[in-house]
RNA sequence: GUGCCCGUAGCUCAAUGGAUAGAGCGCUGGACUCCGGAUCCAGAGGCUGUGGGUUCAACUCCCACCGGGCACGCCA
């Protein structure tokens, strides 16, 4: 709100001075010392101008001195203007909010989806996989609030060799229960989840495939796998929040003819050629990558041939936009996918992928790495059982997506202060509290006095509410979505200084409780928004 | 070897190219018999991996190197 303002009256004041190209400039929060906002615009004319910074700086500052709104503009080190602004549209800027409920919020134009959390159904959602979704709903979330209309959807790896190789060490699994010495395929599952699974099986069908390895029990072990992984997939996805539009299968693609329809484009468009029996895709045609296999020798299908028709599906289904988030380790997979799109037709940017880092686990004093194969994790629904849903979610969420976290297991269980969900919270409980109080005081909330001299505290907690539509622009921008705990710490902790420092309800000064108070529920608001963006939870009292 | 990511306080991490590099935890010492002490205030703690360069200004951009991670499959 006051950024516009600033950013409307600078554009101006230039103009008036002469200026007519201005460039793209800054408008910041300095040290409180210097003032309410600050800008670099002068350093950036210097060099067009061919006038010291200080100079152009000077007369700015004496224009935006003629704005009503600004108290003062004053020139400051090399070349800064740092701007204060008069008490009146301090009181104008709360009343605005005020009225605008939910004045972050922009109407949605755009429709992109999200896919993210795809991992192979082959066993239980591990820690790492926790970073992924908590990372891509947060993602959405913000989306949605800032002129998205978001779809959410999970791709299930339900056809290929992993869910055969699943379905094989669950038959493994279930034969080892009668006693039968069969060791588990080389690469095949160890996790002790198909162990609970094969007692199952064991259970309903009794000895019903002992001894019988063929295409039926394959069919029947894998799909058993499968939807029992599926279910349990999804209790976890339920107890974090996470609610997906859409599963899509992978094998569905490859039923309705998707696949084979890709196979016939780009054969038509001379991309495709055999070698060594099997059949390439000339990714080196689009992009500076090596080609690739998408029909094996054997005849099977890959997994890059399933997602080039899975993208090709998006494109169909009309998304002005879609993103992908992936782990870095499919880091590589992106230029292929580019090459893929280009050779349907369609536009690179179409598709945007968001890598992320992964994360390690610290369990005691060892760094473990975590093989959902050899069954070496931890799970997501440990961690959810240890620390809490909020705990977990913010936790996830606080990090630079580009940093390789590391995920103190025994730190998570203690549920100590350490997370500083707790710091957020605490703020959105206190001025619940507050509310209270002022009841039971029985103070009379009226409406915001005409004019007002604001403390110091008060105008920070202003600045800083105002913020939040620029906290959430910037993630659409970057996909930090650490932005946004950073911004609910500044904000919680902003609130902490001013409510130690200043009585809120004082039933001696109404006049100024009013206006506190109004603060408050502004403070509150916010809170309570950021909290539900990250999917935590803003308790009354805790 | 090639490409991408990371390297910041003892630990975990912040910092749209801007002024004195910040938080939390841990450590030391403090806080109103008025609204929640899960808070606040003060202190100790740093050659931002190393060396160059660009710029009025570099943790941030460019180059080289060092260290860690990931990827370079007829795996997904």
């Amino acid at each position: 709100m006051f950024r516009k303002l600033l950013e409307n009256s600078i554009t101006k004041s230039l103009n008036r001075l002469g200026v007519e190209s201005i460039p793209i400039f800054k408008i910041e929060i300095p040290d409180e010392n210097f003032g309410d906002y600050s800008t670099n615009v002068a350093f950036l004319l210097a060099k067009s101008l061919k006038k010291a910074p200080r100079e152009i700086a000077s007369s700015l500052s004496r224009e935006l001195e003629k704005e009503q709104y600004i108290k003062s503009a004053t020139v400051a080190g090399p070349g800064f203007i740092n701007i204060i602004l008069t008490d009146e549209v301090y009181l104008h800027a709360m009343k605005e909010v005020l009225e605008r409920r939910f004045f972050w919020k922009v109407k949605p134009e755009t429709n992109v989806q999200f896919e993210f959390g795809s991992a192979n159904p082959t066993g239980p959602f591990t820690i790492g996989h926790g970073r992924q979704l908590v990372f891509g709903d947060v993602l959405c979330r913000i989306f949605s609030a800032r002129g998205y209309r978001v779809k959410r959807e999970m791709y299930i790896n339900d056809a290929g060799r992993q869910i055969r190789l699943l379905g094989h060490s669950l038959w493994v699994r279930y034969n080892q229960l009668f006693g039968k010495e069969i060791p588990l395929p080389e690469d095949g599952y160890q996790g002790e989840y198909l162990v609970d699974m094969a007692k199952e099986i064991k259970r309903e069908y009794g000895n019903k495939f002992l001894d019988s390895w063929d295409t039926n029990a394959q069919e029947f072990f894998s799909n058993f796998a499968l939807n029992k992984m599926l279910q349990s997939m999804k209790e976890t996805l339920n107890k974090l929040g996470i609610e997906f539009d859409n599963y899509f299968s992978e094998k569905s693609l490859v039923i309705d003819g998707t696949v084979n329809k890709i196979l016939e484009i780009l054969r038509k468009a001379s991309l495709l050629y055999e070698k060594d029996g099997a059949l390439w895709f000339k990714v080196s045609n689009f992009v500076n990558d090596n080609d690739k296999v998408v029909l094996r020798s054997d005849g099977t299908h890959t997994y890059f041939l399933t997602d080039i028709a899975y993208h090709f599906n998006k494109y169909q289904r009309g998304f002005d936009k879609v993103y992908n988030i992936w782990g870095s380790d499919h880091m590589g997979h992106i230029p292929r996918m580019k090459a893929a799109l280009m050779a349907l037709g369609i536009s690179e940017d179409f598709l945007e992928v968001i890598i992320h880092q992964y994360v390690n686990i610290k369990k005691g004093k060892e760094i473990v790495k975590m093989s959902t194969r050899k069954g070496t994790f931890s799970t997501l629904d440990e961690l959810i059982e240890a620390a809490g849903i909020d705990a977990t979610r913010y936790f996830f969420a606080m990090f630079d997506p580009d940093t390789h976290m590391l995920f103190d297991l025994d730190l998570a269980k203690k549920k100590s202060n350490e997370n500083p969900v707790f710091y957020v919270q605490y703020a959105h409980a206190r001025i619940s509290s507050i509310f209270r109080t002022a009841k039971d005081k029985n103070l009379h909330i009226g409406i915001l006095p005409d004019s007002y001299n604001f403390e110091p505290e008060e105008k920070r907690l202003i600045k800083i509410v105002l913020e939040l539509p620029s906290v959430l622009d910037s993630i659409t921008e970057d996909y930090k979505v650490n932005r946004l705990t950073n911004y609910l710490e500044a904000l919680a902790s902003t609130f902490h200084v001013f409510y130690n420092k200043h009585l809120v309800a004082d039933p001696e000064n109404p006049r100024r409780s009013t206006l506190r108070l109004k603060l408050c529920e502004l403070t509150r608001n916010v809170i309570a928004d950021g909290l539900q963006l990250l999917g935590v939870s803003a308790p009354e009292s805790m």
